[in-house]
DNA sequence: AATCCGTGGGA
DNA sequence: TTCCCAAGGAT
């Protein structure tokens, strides 16, 4: 049972009056996607920042936007060009939902972003949040948001039960940012409930005596801002493991780039092995022989659902002669000397460093 | 509806 | 150290 929460006209008028005018002198206004801000831009901003934390997104920004400065630009990149820009970003669906917007916009739209809220919300990667984000930062139109912060602020002031994730959770608390948002100045209000949320309505010592909407915050009033929004239950995360197997000739690795969906979908990364026993039949296939192999230390890469232990063994080869390395699609070398420029997981990386030192 | 999808920072 | 989880969306 959870119950309704009503909002007359007058107590929202007043709360986002409290907002904007806490916007007006504590909102930030110098974030790089808040300058000259555009439906592309901003887009960009707000994919990079799903469940990602703006110190992280910044210099990605940066130079996501110095590559790929318009749709087009981003249109006719290489998928394995838009990759590499969210090496160690994580979620790498976003980059690759990015790359298949921008080539339905190009297509389909002539270039220009679509500007209507049931346009957007088709496109890969964009939802009803983020769409209305998109449209009412860059162009002021008047669509409610509901990101992390959104939730936290609204689920504090209304006592909201649930946790992040929980369909129950998100259901009551639309109709809540509805109503709630106004039609004027809706870019500043939105801006400002993600503030709100970042800045002082913080998960952990919430700076209530900051906060524009104090007055009025039930859980406030009740002393339950620790208990809102409501605890996830403590789920216990499998671990497994892998070998990743690493041929090595002078100055070049041998990657593989990994289908299009699942664990790191799309990157490149080493050849996996269940068992140590299987690395020569691997090395065989892709024409090398052993010299010599050297296992690395094993290390632990968490993600949030499993821990995944990663043995890696390096293993220097020789190419044997009248090989063409077959597959130019599947696998590659990896040219140590040289910048790369497709995407890498962070645990690929580690690896890389610990092997050139 | 719950799970899958990354990573690093903070407590 | 260990644990939680952040500007979510797709399935």
């Amino acid at each position: 049972m959870t119950n309704t929460i009503t909002i007359n006209q007058s107590s929202a008028n007043l709360f986002a009056k409290q907002v904007l005018a806490w916007y007006e002198k504590r909102g930030r206004k110098t974030l790089p996607w808040q300058q000259n801000k555009t439906p592309y831009r901003v887009w960009i901003s707000e994919i990079m920042l799903q469940q990602t934390q703006v110190a992280t997104v910044i210099p990605y920004y940066e130079r996501f936007m110095a590559s790929f400065p318009t749709i087009s630009d981003l249109a006719q990149a290489e998928e394995d060009a838009v990759l590499h820009h969210w090496t160690g970003l994580g979620y790498y669906a976003r980059a690759r939902n990015l790359h298949k917007t921008a080539k339905i916009i190009h297509q389909d739209f002539q270039g220009k972003f679509p500007e209507t809220i049931e346009q957007v919300i088709e496109l890969p990667g964009i939802g009803r949040s983020t769409a209305g984000a998109i449209l009412s930062l860059s162009l002021n139109k008047h669509y409610p948001i509901l990101d992390g912060n959104v939730k936290r602020v609204l689920a504090r002031c209304y006592t909201v039960e649930g946790h992040n994730g929980q369909a129950k959770y998100e259901k009551q608390l639309w109709p809540i940012t509805e109503a709630l948002t106004p039609a004027k100045g809706v870019a500043q209000f939105n801006q400002a409930m993600m503030d709100l949320g970042a800045m002082i309505c913080t998960r952990s010592k919430p700076k209530c005596d900051e906060c524009p909407v104090e007055s009025g915050c039930l859980a406030k009033q009740g002393d339950l801002q620790a208990e809102f929004p409501q605890k996830k239950p403590k789920k216990n995360i499998p671990e497994k493991h892998t070998i990743m197997v690493i041929p090595k000739t002078n100055a070049q690795l041998l990657m593989e780039k990994r289908p299009p969906s699942g664990i790191w979908g799309g990157l490149w990364c080493f050849h996996e092995v269940k068992d140590i026993a299987d690395i020569p039949e691997f090395l065989k296939s892709m024409h090398l022989k052993e010299i010599e192999r050297q296992q690395l230390d094993a290390f632990r890469h968490t993600f949030s659902h499993f821990h995944l232990d990663i043995t890696p063994i390096v293993v220097e080869c020789e190419k044997l002669p009248s090989t063409q390395i077959n597959e130019k699609d599947a696998q590659q070398w990896y040219d140590m000397s040289k910048q790369s420029s497709v995407g890498l997981a962070a645990s690929t990386v580690n690896i890389i460093s610990k092997i050139i030192g």
